[in-house]
DNA sequence: AATCGCGCCTGACGGC
DNA sequence: TGCCGTCAGGCGCGAT
């Protein structure tokens, strides 16, 4: 499942092949995503140079002539750069076909992603001008949470995982940076000290910075743009794990469900 | 305002 | 072997 270190794989990865190029047609095999793909961008998109390809959050963001192309990979999505007479698959919905004869391919057999098109700023798009700061930068870090949590009931790990405190932090690197950080996922996050928040922060850059330069967690059917498996899976230290050791402890990892959603932790290493 | 549950969707997996 | 139920999950949205 595409996550934060996922999708700046894929950013990586489709970059250097669309960068500069002139957009001759996009194609549109399925329309229903998570939002319908609007005709905007077939009409839009043609004929206008892709001046940057960047990322907010999970949202990648390519900047061309006078909008801008939104994507989301939601549970499934991926990316390939392929030569524009490659049969597509049954998943594969939407082709941004290049005037070098190549396309960004998406494919999406859960189709919860999107692709969407703005003329306007696309950081102040609905879905992402409320959004917190990027969790690799110097705005995120123990005194930013410890402000965010301190009037709020909720637990660590929603907190964690909200979008609108920090962006992009999912259910298995929130997993893991609260294993890192020793924290218990159910613990109140105002009951958190600072010190704790510093560690807290460090883990969570931490573990996304060493996903990114292994190129993405493996997890089901991810595989970088050039269609390598990312290489992470072996750093988990508790998400998948429920049942097995703890790394530190060799107690064995808790798995719970908090917001319908899988949770793991070392009862006796998280506090 | 904060928080919680829902629903979108299909592939993988396990049980019978 | 094959069928079918269950689970997985990002995240916006509506309800509380």
């Amino acid at each position: 499942m595409p996550e934060l270190p996922e999708v700046e794989t894929a950013r990586r990865g489709i970059a250097p092949h669309l960068l500069a190029q002139r957009v001759r047609e996009v194609v549109v095999r399925e329309r229903r995503l998570r939002w319908p793909v609007p005709l905007l961008l077939e009409q839009a998109l043609p004929g206008a140079r892709i001046t940057a390809v960047e990322r907010r959050a999970k949202y990648l963001l390519l900047r061309a002539g006078y909008g801008s192309v939104i994507i989301h990979l939601g549970m499934s999505g991926s990316l390939r750069v392929v030569p524009a007479s490659t049969t597509p698959g049954p998943h594969d919905h939407v082709d941004i076909v290049l005037v070098d004869g190549n396309a960004l391919r998406l494919r999406d057999p859960r189709r919860f992603g999107a692709v969407l098109f703005t003329h306007n700023n696309p950081l102040t798009h609905r879905l992402l001008a409320s959004l917190g700061p990027e969790p690799l930068s110097d705005a995120f870090n123990g005194a930013y949470l410890r402000g965010q949590a301190r009037a709020r009931r909720v637990a660590i790990k929603p907190l964690l995982m909200n979008s609108h405190i920090v962006a992009g932090v999912g259910n298995i690197y929130a997993n893991e940076a609260l294993f890192c950080a020793g924290i218990h996922p159910h613990r109140r996050a105002s009951r958190i000290a600072l010190a704790r928040y510093n560690r807290l922060a460090v883990a969570v850059k931490q573990v996304l910075g060493s996903a990114i330069a292994a190129g993405g967690t493996t997890l089901r059917d991810f595989t970088a743009s050039d269609g390598s498996p990312g290489l992470f899976r072996v750093c988990l230290h508790v998400y998948g794990r429920g049942g097995a050791p703890c790394p530190c402890c060799a107690q064995p990892i808790r798995r719970t469900l908090t917001r319908q959603r899988a949770t793991y932790y070392c009862p006796h290493c998280q506090r």
